[in-house]
DNA sequence: TGCGGGACATTATAATATAACATTCGATGG
DNA sequence: CCATCGAATGTTATATTATAATGTCCCGCA
């Protein structure tokens, strides 16, 4: 069973192993940029570095996390600087809202319209974002006996990752 | 199809048409003290009236707006009051926090372990809490193809609410 | 060239949540 | 009986997250 393990690799399970984080960053700072100047949106120089910044790990950042990173970088410091280019970022869908974490992680799936769905670990706040069919079916069926119109959805998991089960608790990349 | 929608009713379906809601109270209210004395907690005065006051609507409550209302009965203003009571009732299984709104429900089945699942209505903030299995399928595979032991989850779908739809926007209970 | 709108700057404040430490009080064992 | 231990609560302070409100800049375009 763990050689199977070892074997079954998804996209979710990729930001939870070590794996080359520069394809990570490459492929979704490309489509980013695609996709923004094929909507003609403004992907100014502020909203490109946070998306950059938030691109640089698969943990989910604090928005005043990236205030400060922003600031360092002089973007500027005050709330709205982070504000403005998270609201644009999560327009576009290029960065996701972690709710359970009030935090921030750049979105793995930028080319498709999709529910996202985190596996967020407790101990070093990787998020894996998992690909996921639009409103699961138990949910889509709850919500139309209700007459209920569904806009978006998430899902939020929460638990332990490999890394920080087996070293017992360490933050991970 | 509307014929139809009339009779296809599931429990979360309830919780967004009009309802005895009187029913929903003491049926809640009954299993928390019977789980309470069964599991030995300390059902204490604040606790309980906090999930009294979350049991008055279905619509999500800030902690905020539970401390104004606790304050109102005589049991403290200040916050710990409402954040320790909410602790006490989301251990048990009583309460469930809607990441999305960073606010609090009574929860509806607290007769079972299971993932909360929560329409939400933006308009009016009703939320419907859906019975839904624990970890849907997809997200559970993805865990164990990423080594990550899911310990909590919960789906969040944000929408309008059919009352909120045929109002045009005016807030419902 | 004026004007309309998007982006950004700046100031202030609202809303949410926790830390840290003191006090009370009842159960339990010596 | 009384020491003491822990759960619950009281109290003060502060950290963290998020938005409101207003003004400025600049570019595209009629």
């Amino acid at each position: 069973m763990a050689a199977a393990r070892q074997t079954e690799r998804t996209a979710a399970s990729e930001a939870m192993r070590p794996h080359d984080h520069g394809d990570c960053v490459r492929r979704v700072l490309d489509e980013a940029e695609r996709r923004a100047s094929e909507d003609k949106v403004n992907f100014t120089p502020v909203r490109r570095h946070a998306l950059e910044i938030l691109l640089e790990s698969h943990a989910a950042m604090p928005a005043y996390g990236l205030l400060k990173r922003l600031d360092e970088d002089g973007f500027g410091s005050q709330p709205p600087v982070a504000y403005r280019a998270l609201d644009f970022l999560m327009e576009q869908g290029f960065v996701h809202k972690v709710e359970r974490l009030n935090a921030f992680v750049a979105c793995m799936y930028p080319h498709e319209t999709h529910t996202p769905a985190f596996l967020i670990c407790r101990n070093c706040r990787s998020v894996a974002e998992a690909c996921v069919s639009p409103s699961p079916a138990a949910l889509r069926q709850e919500a139309r006996a209700a007459g209920f119109a569904i806009e978006r959805s998430v899902m939020e998991a929460e638990g332990l990752c490999s890394l920080c089960a087996s070293e017992g608790g360490a933050p991970c990349s």
